[in-house]
DNA sequence: CTGAAAGCGCTTACAG
DNA sequence: CTGAAAGCGCTTACAG
């Protein structure tokens, strides 16, 4: 049997004072009165730390109605970018008192546990990373409710929230026009898997079938596979669709990881990128940097939420709800050597 | 202003009943007795969705004593294991009404947050991968007030809690058998850089040179490079090893990733890998499969959770506190063409 | 300077 | 079948 844990009650009996005492020392909060003087405030730490007494976290959490956690949500699996956020959060919070958790969504997997920490009130605050499973009414619910939100997207307009503009569409288009622009006829695109859809993979392959057909372009739908989440089938595919009696002179890949493998493959076929392969990725993975050629890519130029964090303790911190707000994070199209 | 969140007294109002109705109605829990006939239910039901209701965490994990949610807490950046085990995870915390939140640990940020989340009740249980900053006492602490964990660890003794072991260090030295075995006397190692210290880069070092000094070969300060945490370094550091007048014959890598690198450098020097350079990594990240040659390294075998998952909601169900068991899932040397 | 007391929003034995 | 009431462990205006 666990033995109870200790409360507030215990430590003020153990030290000879009142529940109130102890919460004051403990908070050290005191509503501009002055703080209980060293002899009371030894007695009190005394107590806890014999007793190993924890604060209660639901307790404190619905008597203040804050509960100094923010989170932050994003599509599962991780990235560089979901890490580097993560990251960047957890500084910023440590020097506020905040603690940050992680919320992965997990495509396939029920969401309602998951929108149900947002919803009841787990926490504070959230960054939500683009293509989060809520809607405009639901974030606008949130708001309303005192919910502290950034949200990345590129659609929803702000509502007691802020959102974070990236453009994706506009910059994999770039990236199509970049291609047909050297002359590339032949284009093939490495799609996301169906299981893997969702936005942005629609503004993916639209920005592809809506480039080539503005130039006259019939779409190949032999060159089109859907490998671009998965390493070993874009390897494949590309290693197949280079061995094809007429191949395609360019690639473009719905993820940088699936435009590696797909330059491994050009590599292992003696093909050279970009001169007989151009290829271009989509969301600059630092990964991109290291092969030869290095990658050219698709998405935001620098790994730095600094303004996106900012702006979200602000929210928290701010005494009457904020307006909604726009934050530009564009992506761009980044030119290097392989495409 | 945001309007006042509405509460079970103000849909007990609307629908004109008592609390401890609405209460019965929300929960589908009624201890035994009949639940309230359909008429009151639908009453109920209908105040929810006209005002929005939703539960308050706070107020019912201070009641019930318990929050319904778990933790995932892992070493950040966040890998192929931690996103695995995120997702196994919360598809088993669905179907039980858990939620899962993830805690990435970053390296130089104050744990001090974090850390909270565990202790002062936030979560019910946590799965804790290798090298989290908790000691054997503070988690016997934990686990005596409560809080179900699962924690992986090759030294810990189980107390309260359960251990898994994956015997990282005999498996590394296995690595270092493995190319002194097939004759290297020359045997470069991409180790940990400082700051990505700690238990395991300690456990990788020295299973490298305990191995080197078994064997009566000495440790050749020049063949060992800091550079394991970075693609771009790992890749200059084994392009300078193997211009050097006396190259290594065999590569060690504290990562996969950078051992993944080092075979890119060799193949853009025309250096063949494993005749003129064997190759071993240590993680077993799915990357490895994917270059050639395949990577050899150490590793657990399988990327599956299930033991481990089903182990924690077994400690969530129990009644009385379960007594503390070891796990094993043991690290392999799992040989593939590079090395 | 300190304490008694109210109350945050739930759940659940218990009485009717 | 339903409701009044206690209480989870804190914080904080308020009284002394």
């Amino acid at each position: 049997m666990p033995p109870r844990r200790p409360t507030q009650r215990d430590i003020a009996e153990r030290a000879g004072v009142s529940t109130a005492t102890v919460s004051y020392v403990l908070s050290g909060r005191r509503g501009g009165a002055k703080p209980p003087p060293p002899e009371t405030r030894e007695r009190v730490l005394r107590a806890v730390a014999e007793t190993g007494y924890q604060l209660d976290h639901a307790a404190r959490s619905l008597r203040r109605q804050r509960t100094d956690v923010v989170a932050l949500m994003y599509p599962a699996p991780s990235s560089p970018w979901s890490d580097r956020l993560a990251e960047e959060l957890q500084v910023a919070a440590a020097g506020r008192g905040f603690a940050v958790v992680a919320l992965p969504v997990i495509t396939g997997a029920s969401t309602a546990a998951i929108l149900r920490v947002l919803k009841q009130r787990y926490i504070d605050g959230a960054v939500l990373l683009p293509d989060c499973p809520l809607d405009g009414a639901e974030l606008a619910a949130l708001a309303a409710q005192g919910c502290s939100l950034v949200v990345f997207d590129d659609d929803l307009e702000p509502g007691g929230f802020d959102v974070v503009r990236q453009d994706r569409a506009s910059a994999c288009r770039a990236a199509v026009e970049r291609l047909i622009g050297a002359g590339h006829r032949r284009v093939a695109f490495l799609a996301h898997a169906d299981e893997h859809g969702g936005a942005l993979a629609d503004v993916k392959m639209r920005s592809y079938t809506d480039g080539l057909v503005a130039h006259g372009i019939a779409v190949d739908p032999e060159l089109v596979r859907p490998v671009a989440d998965s390493r070993s089938d874009a390897y494949a595919a590309v290693r197949d669709l280079l061995r094809r009696p007429e191949p395609p002179t360019a690639l473009l890949s719905a993820t940088d990881r699936a435009a590696v493998d797909g330059i491994w493959a050009a590599r292992d076929l003696g093909v050279a990128v970009p001169d007989q392969l151009a290829v271009i990725g989509i969301g600059n993975i630092p990964e991109g940097l290291m092969i030869s050629p290095a990658l050219t890519t698709v998405g935001a130029a620098a790994l730095d939420f600094s303004r996106e964090v900012a702006r979200l303790f602000e929210r928290l911190d701010a005494s009457a709800p904020l307006p909604g707000v726009e934050l530009a994070a564009t992506w761009e199209l980044i030119t290097r050597a392989s495409g």
